[in-house]
DNA sequence: ACCTGAACACCGTTCAAGT
DNA sequence: ACCTGAACACCGTTCAAGT
């Protein structure tokens, strides 16, 4: 309560910060973590932050791999390559869903994806390039496979903070045609396990698709590579 | 230049309000769009604005149906239900592409999904009901279309208002398999046409599971509907 | 080196007052 | 009814000053 003399030492650090700013993000999932907040929470002046961190978003970044850090994905050795993409899409899910804070850091907030993030993605690279895949075709279906499942938690996340409601008058100005399709969607998403069914189908056909592409271009490799001009 | 005398009548109108919105939204595309920015490109105050709007949130609303509203959809009549998904999946991306700030207001800032967006989906619907689909399961099968192709847009757009740039030290912290795939992503992401190319791919695994899903719930349904205890 | 305080340029919204 | 101004509670960041 007693107001700090100017330039008195507070005692924070980088690591007290970093804590701080978890429990900034735990007590309001939905919201963005902010520096004010953080030094609210640390009973600092905002710019003693600056003098650990360059900016707000460097501590982002930082609090980005201090929560990725807890999550550690293990696949059976003698899984299918297939079965390895959806054991780790589904930890992948687990782990978000129980930090809502981590989609938004990671990937829509400001674009920076974090060192931590790309190495958490080992599992998937290797499975990947058991299934056939190499160079620029490798890269494109990691960005692929990224894409699908954040964007699929992105919207699960965000219709379980506020879920979309639409109000009658709203229903009656819809064409008929979309009436009856609201309705479905609303049908489709009265089951409890909604989300991880439709995640489920989402991975699904993701994994199928790789087999199949992965498996075209592997065969066109070694057709290539075949002594054709003898 | 030449300050506002208390309640004096500004003549601003919802019309103007919104199309004051619209070239804030267009002079910064990726920037959100403020009531403060709006009021000053209106040159009244802030408060203004709220004689039409009830906060920025139906402002926001009312500027994604404005936006929105200059989106047609045609499709051939005598498509196959996938091509018309492709052709309605590309016409987004293309509109979505030279919108850059729709995309954020519609799925993303508050969640809201607006009338204007529903009704968009009607051609969407009508492939989805002549391949077979129906109930919870034509909902469930929109919800994804929808993830999938408003992930990508997004991913897409993110990219390149910030591309992921990596620094020389952040490479070298990274494990060595993973270098190999960040070296694969980047070859991949150098060709011109990367976006474009990655698009495609999904909409044609999303065309292609759609096909085979809705064809065999149809053969399902089908099947009961056959006098089988006779 | 570490921290504060004042300042600047933002943001959305409420409330009272003026025409 | 329409609009302003002051106020409130935010936000990130710069800069000078204090210990």
């Amino acid at each position: 309560m007693a107001p700090r003399k100017r330039g008195r030492r507070a005692g924070i650090s980088r690591e007290s910060v970093l804590q701080a700013a978890l429990d900034v993000a735990a007590n309001d999932p939905a919201g963005p973590v902010s520096l004010n907040a953080v030094a609210r929470a640390l009973r600092v002046s905002p710019m003693a932050i600056y003098s650990y961190f360059a900016s707000r978003d460097d501590l982002l970044q930082a609090l980005t791999a201090a929560l990725l850090d807890g999550l550690v994905i293990a696949v059976p050795e003698h899984a299918t390559p297939a079965r390895k993409i959806e054991i780790w899409a589904h930890a992948f899910r687990d782990y978000f869903l129980e930090r809502p804070q981590l989609i938004t850091m990671l990937s829509w907030d400001n674009g920076h994806t974090s060192i931590a993030w790309i190495n958490q993605s080992k599992i998937l690279m290797e499975a990947l390039e058991s299934m056939g895949l190499d160079g620029p075709e490798l890269g494109e279906t990691l960005l692929w496979i990224w894409s699908v499942v954040m964007g699929a938690i992105h919207a699960e996340l965000l219709d379980k903070q506020s879920p979309r409601g639409m109000q009658d008058w709203e229903f009656e100005d819809l064409d008929p045609t979309m009436q009856r399709g609201v309705r479905f969607i609303r049908e489709a998403m009265a089951a409890p396990d909604h989300h991880a069914r439709l995640f489920n189908f989402q991975i699904a056909r993701l994994t199928d698709a790789i087999e199949r592409w992965g498996g075209e271009r592997f065969a066109r490799r070694t057709l290539k590579a075949a002594p054709q001009d003898i």
